[in-house]
DNA sequence: TTATTTACCTACTATGTCAATAGGTAATTA
DNA sequence: TAATTACCTATTGACATAGTAGGTAAATAA
């Protein structure tokens, strides 16, 4: 189940892409147009911006505003980021203490297959995709 | 994310699969075997029973029993039903308040294409599909 | 009948995550 | 100097997760 941490995430890098044309986009705009508290907000450009996925500018003028083309981000890196993983069993998340059962675990390869199909589906994805022309 | 109580039902209704000869389980012998606590099996046996995907009769000899052949069950019925549900986001799980950004929802179809792979997936496996021969 | 074995039941709990909110300080511009 | 913006730390209520505890009811074997 993806959070809101990693669907809003989604949305302010879309809602910054649509506003590539202005130099900065305050978070105020973004929290108004997306009917998202700004508060929470914070938190999730905060990650966006440690990630170097964003970068901001403070004072009057200043804002949050896109590192890279939209087409140059893919909706996994964004997820993962601030998701924090996109594994679907703990047994696969980056630093999970590995199972013993592993070896025999009739399982695990099925979670395995579908953490590759999940991967695959949102790395495939660019945040350009999602723009509609 | 799959938590333990999908995982562990999977794992028990594989048990039980690999067990069919013998006429009923007792769950101490599927938590000894699988290595999961048998107080904690309890509540996940409840959801297999009450959804009807095994059947357990009580007192000496008793034990569970699959209802039907396991290449009859999915592994998304499996699932969803410990699980409560297989959907990616909130807004797509059953019996969630309607959101009213929806129709202009640019992320939406994404979360929603990416639902109907999951769920291909895992309606698509069978019990006995994780059955090594 | 009695002991044993099994399922089945209700309640409780510690820990952590989620989804925020509150109240600031620092930086930049007009 | 005032306004605007990002950025920072801390706190909170609600809920889910992953169990544990201590029983009762049902069925069988001795």
């Amino acid at each position: 189940m993806i959070s809101t941490k990693g669907r809003y995430a989604l949305r302010v890098m879309l809602d910054l892409a649509e506003h590539a044309d202005e130099a900065h986009v305050p978070l105020k705009d973004i929290a108004e147009r997306q009917g998202i508290s700004k508060k929470y907000l914070e938190i999730i450009v905060k990650s966006l911006v440690e990630g170097r996925l964003i970068e901001g500018i403070s004072g009057k003028g200043g804002g949050y505003r896109l590192c890279r083309k939209p087409e140059e981000y893919s909706v996994g890196e964004i997820l993962e980021l601030t998701e924090g993983s996109l594994a679907t069993v703990a047994c696969l998340s980056c630093g999970a203490p590995r199972c013993d059962r592993a070896s025999d675990c009739k399982t695990l390869p099925l979670w395995f297959e579908f953490d590759r199909m999940t991967h695959e589906f949102f790395y495939g994805r660019k945040l350009s995709d999602l723009i509609e022309k």
